[in-house]
DNA sequence: GGTGGGGTGTGGTCTGACCACATGCTACAG
DNA sequence: CTGTAGCATGTGGTCAGACCACACCCCACC
C-alpha cells in the first residue's frame, strides 16, 4: 500500500512525525514554507497543501507578516477541524440527521452525567483540595442571553447549540467536546430547518428555555439520573416535534453510561 | 468577521454550497481543476488546496488519467477524514488518552446496547418483514482471525481495534462509526504502547479473546445490560491494566488544553 | 529620546510549464 | 473486415518563479 507518497503527503508525514517525536509542540513555529520545501526536497506548493490540511484540521494557524505571531504555529485546538469535517460530511449527505441526533443523545447524556456526579462529589467532600465542581458559568451565561425576547429563531438556536457545546466543554472531555463542536453546525442546521414548521415558535422556545434551566438545576443538584433523563427528553422531544418521526422515542435507549432505571 | 475569504476558502465554500444545493452529489465528478479555477477566478493552486482539504476529509478522491474514474469524485465516505483528524490531533497532544478511553466507553456501550436490543427485537418478532437482526459476521470473522497463535502483539491489537470498529459499523449509526474510525488509530496507539509493559501478554490476550466472545454472545442473546457491562469492563480493564491509573473511575480531569501560542 | 520610514521575512496568490498516467481514437497491418 | 499498436488528449501532480500584502524590526532623522 501507499505505493509512492505524493509530495504533500510526505510533508504531512514529516510534520506528524515531528509532532509525535516531540520536535514540534503546541506553540512552536513551523519552519517557513520555503525552508520546509527545500529541506524536504519538494515544491513550495506541496508544502502549502499539507499546511492547508493541517490548518483546516485545526492543528495550526497561519498568519502573514513577520516576527513572532506570524508564520504557521501549532495550536491543536480541539474541534477546530472536526467542525469543518462534520459540516462538510453532512453537506455531502454523509450523515443522516437521525444518526446525528442519536449520537447527541449518547454523548450529551454522558456529559451531564459526569457533570452532575462531579457536582455531587464536590458537595460531599468538604475538602477543598481540588475544585471538582464543574464550572457552569458559560452555559448559564448563554441561558441568560437566550432570555432576551428580541431574539430571532436563528439567533436563539445558535445560542442553544452553543449552550450544549458549553456543557460538553465544562465536562472536560476534549474528545467529546471536539465531536460536539463538529456536530454543532449540523445540529443548528436541522434545528433551524425544523423550527420553520413549528406550530408556535414562542411556545416552543419557552419550553426549551425551561428545559435548559432544569438540566442545569439537575446538574448543580448532583442528580445525575434526572439530568440524564432531562437531556434525553429535551433533545429527543425537539427532534420528534420538528420531524414528526417518533422513531427516537420508540427504541428509547437511555443513551450511554450506566442504566438509568434498574 | 471573516474579513476577506482567502482564495482557497472561496473554492471550499463554493463546493460546499454545491453539495448543499444538490448540484453536487456523491458519485459526481468535480470539474477539472483548471476549469474550476477559471470559473471562480482563482489560481489553480488555490483550487488544489481546497481539493486537498476535501480529500483528506474523506469527501472526495482524486485520480490521474482520463475518462470516467479519473478526476475528483465526491465520495463522502464516513470516517475517512475523521481518522486523519483524530490521529493528528492525538499526535499534537490535543487529546488526552484518558478522554479517548472515556469516549470509547460511552460510545461502545451505546453501540452494543443498540445491537443487543435489535437482536432481542428480532427474536421476539417472528415476523420476517425486515431482518432486524444485526449482522455480526464481520466482527466474528475478526475474532476468528484473532485466535491464530502466530499473531504478534501489534497484529492482535490491530484486529482488536478493527473488531470494535466493526461493532460500531454493525450498529448502523454512521456518526458513531465515523468517530470510532477516527479514534481507531489513537486506540491502537495507546493499546500497543501499554502492551509492552504487561506482565504476561499471553495471559492478557487470552482474557481479551474471552471478553470479546462474551460481548458477542451477550449481543446475540439480546442481553443489553450484560453487553454494556462487559464492554465497559473490557475497555476500562485493559486501560487500567496497562496504565496503572484508575483515574477513569474518578473522571473529570479539568482540561485546560488551550495552547499558549502567541 | 521619540518618531517616521524603509528593509526584510513571512504567508497568499497567480502563472506557466512539465511530468505521469489512463483513456480513447485512429491508422495501420493482418 | 478485424484486431492491435501507437499516438492524441485530458486529467491530476508537481515545480519554479514571480509578485503582492502585511507585520515587524531597526535605524536614521528630527
Amino acid at each position: 500500500m501507499s505505493a509512492v507518497l505524493r509530495a504533500w503527503e510526505t510533508v504531512l508525514q514529516s510534520i506528524e512525525l515531528d509532532l509525535l517525536s516531540g520536535r514540534l509542540r503546541p506553540g512552536d513555529h513551523l519552519p517557513p514554507e520555503r525552508a520546509l520545501a527545500a529541506e524536504l526536497g519538494v515544491g513550495r506548493s506541496s508544502v502549502r497543501e499539507a499546511i492547508r490540511v493541517l490548518e483546516v484540521l485545526g492543528l495550526l494557524r497561519t498568519s502573514s507578516g513577520s516576527g513572532p505571531g506570524a508564520g504557521a504555529i501549532i495550536v491543536a485546538l480541539p474541534g477546530g477541524g472536526m467542525s469543518a469535517l462534520m459540516r462538510l460530511q453532512v453537506a455531502a449527505h454523509g450523515f443522516p440527521v437521525a444518526d446525528v441526533v442519536k449520537t447527541r443523545l449518547v454523548l450529551e447524556a454522558s456529559v451531564v452525567t459526569e457533570l452532575a456526579e462531579a457536582s455531587a462529589q464536590a458537595d460531599s467532600t468538604m475538602v477543598a483540595t481540588v475544585s471538582l465542581r464543574p464550572n457552569l458559568s458559560t452555559p448559564v451565561q448563554l441561558l441568560d442571553a437566550m432570555e432576551s425576547p428580541t431574539l430571532t429563531e436563528a439567533e436563539f438556536l445558535t445560542l442553544d447549540a452553543e449552550f450544549h457545546l458549553a456543557l460538553a466543554e465544562a465536562s472536560g472531555n476534549q474528545v467529546v467536546t471536539a465531536t460536539m463542536a463538529g456536530l454543532r453546525s449540523a445540529i443548528e442546521g436541522y434545528a433551524r430547518a425544523g423550527a420553520t414548521g413549528l406550530a408556535s415558535w414562542a411556545h416552543t422556545s419557552i419550553r426549551l428555555r425551561a428545559e435548559h434551566r432544569a438540566i442545569v438545576a439537575a446538574i448543580e443538584a448532583g442528580d445525575a439520573p434526572a439530568a440524564r433523563s432531562l437531556v434525553h427528553d429535551h433533545i429527543a422531544g425537539y427532534y420528534a416535534e420538528t420531524h414528526q418521526t417518533h422513531l427516537l422515542a420508540a427504541h428509547h435507549t437511555d443513551a450511554s453510561g450506566q442504566p438509568v432505571a434498574r
